[in-house]
DNA sequence: GAAATTTATTAGACTGATCTAAAAATGAGG
DNA sequence: CCTCATTTTTAGATCAGTCTAATAAATTTC
């Protein structure tokens, strides 16, 4: 063998997005099965059998039938590759043609695998190498190294003061909502209490002077960083005085 | 009949670059001829048979047996559409990212069937409306009217004082040509000579005071209006102290 | 640990876009 | 009007990506 390493192998925009619905699953630390690939892209389950071999026979993958997929390190090259055309894309819709972040999405979903490298450093610089996307995502830089991410999970936090790190959720309607009750990446906020049995939680972001009550799932989707505890106060506040936190400088809006 | 009419009819890039194509061939009051349309798009006529009877069905066109196409009122606007996209997009590359005008064609190309129409008409506002795009053609407005050009094919022309309207060739070797013997939208050269026998025409760019040979064959893609001719003036020098050369802000490398 | 449930694969088909090779129509010239 | 070169269409295939229905493997439940 040793046949492969034709680098530049070019692929469809289909085989695109599978690699990068296999890389978001892997990096939530789940099994990458067929039937969760399908639900990610949203179609039949025999679709994704059938392309997983496929990807296997064309390097990009592991495959273990009854299993699921692996990415290789080619194949994760490649998802990298697409997810920080997708991220900086959404940047430069916001920052450039004025798109709400619940627009964005949408839009660079498709562009990601349209436009060539040209267009991609060119936004870049034109965004000053920008690090994170609209919804507080990291964007891989040109070689393909990623930051990595020490957030909370808002769903898992105690009562506490945090500032929203970023919230991992395209549905328009949903991001539409938390821009209206003043939840975006930044807003600093205080988890005042988490109602039981799966209830949902009562927030108090900085901006807005209404608390907000948010679903214990909707939670899911929100992460947080937690901050040098709100003034003196009382008890409680399980912290510890920031210690790590390095890279990721913030620079949007 | 009469079964037609439900608007936002979706088509592939596809059938869009095919409509597109007819479009320009009519534009040169051509017959949309299978071969014809076959050598644009650069597939096998038997394809392009195939295609022209699907597009026949679905009203875009009217498509007679050895003889051709012509579009339909609903198959020009939706070539139209694209037109305009593809000459805004290639102004946006142009003037927001930096791209040389020989860069421009091959990234519109594509990027003409991914966008949204949010995407468009925010470039179209960011752009200010622009009437012409990097070769100088002109852009149809956002109800599909299109400017009338009266210009003259430069090969055509006889000598006298001309500017350039637009250049009608994507090929990039042939634009960076120009662009380096300075030959580019509103550029004002006096055509000196033409070579009998199909010989080459000997040009004067205001730009450049080299004067420039060019092939009659190079010179069907470029497309002049007559200025009112050069001053009183002798023989030689038809100059003006600088004044040109409006829009296109060039950046590249 | 066998049955029931869930998950995954196989089999068979379809659509859109393309090709090559062969057959047929067109049109120019004699 | 007949012949030949050119253009076009027809026939038959392929490839990517998708589906549904049937079957089989794996896992969970009792
Ligand atoms: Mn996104
Ligand atoms: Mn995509
Ligand atoms: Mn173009
Ligand atoms: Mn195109």
């Amino acid at each position: 063998m040793a046949a492969e390493s034709q680098r530049k192998a070019t692929v469809s925009s289909t085989v695109e997005d599978y690699l990068k619905v296999v890389l978001k699953i892997e990096d939530m630390k789940q099994r990458a099965s067929t039937s969760r690939v399908a639900r990610h892209l949203e179609v039949a389950d025999a679709t994704v059998t059938d392309m997983l071999r496929k990807l296997k026979k064309a390097g990009l993958l592991e495959y273990k039938p009854y299993y699921g997929a692996t990415l290789t390190r080619e194949g994760r090259r490649m998802a990298v590759r697409i997810l920080r055309r997708h991220r900086l894309l959404e940047m430069f819709l916001h920052q450039v043609l004025g798109y709400g972040w619940e627009q964005v999405h949408q839009e660079a979903e498709r562009l990601e695998h349209a436009v060539s490298d040209l267009f991609i450093s060119r936004i870049d610089a034109l965004l000053d190498f920008p690090s994170q996307d609209p919804h507080g995502e990291a964007i891989p830089d040109a070689r393909g190294f990623r930051q990595v991410e020490d957030d909370l999970c808002l769903a898992e936090a105690e009562p506490g003061s945090y500032s929203v790190r970023k919230v991992t959720n395209s549905d328009p309607e949903f991001l539409a909502y938390l821009d209206r009750v003043g939840l975006r990446p930044a807003t600093r906020l205080s988890l005042q209490e988490k109602a039981p049995f799966q209830g949902p939680l009562k927030l108090l972001p900085e901006s807005g002077r209404e608390p907000v009550y948010l679903g214990l799932e909707a939670c899911r989707s929100i992460f947080v960083l937690p901050r040098k505890d709100r003034p003196p106060a009382s008890a409680s506040a399980p912290d510890g005085p920031a210690s790590r936190e390095a890279g990721t400088r913030g620079s949007r809006k």
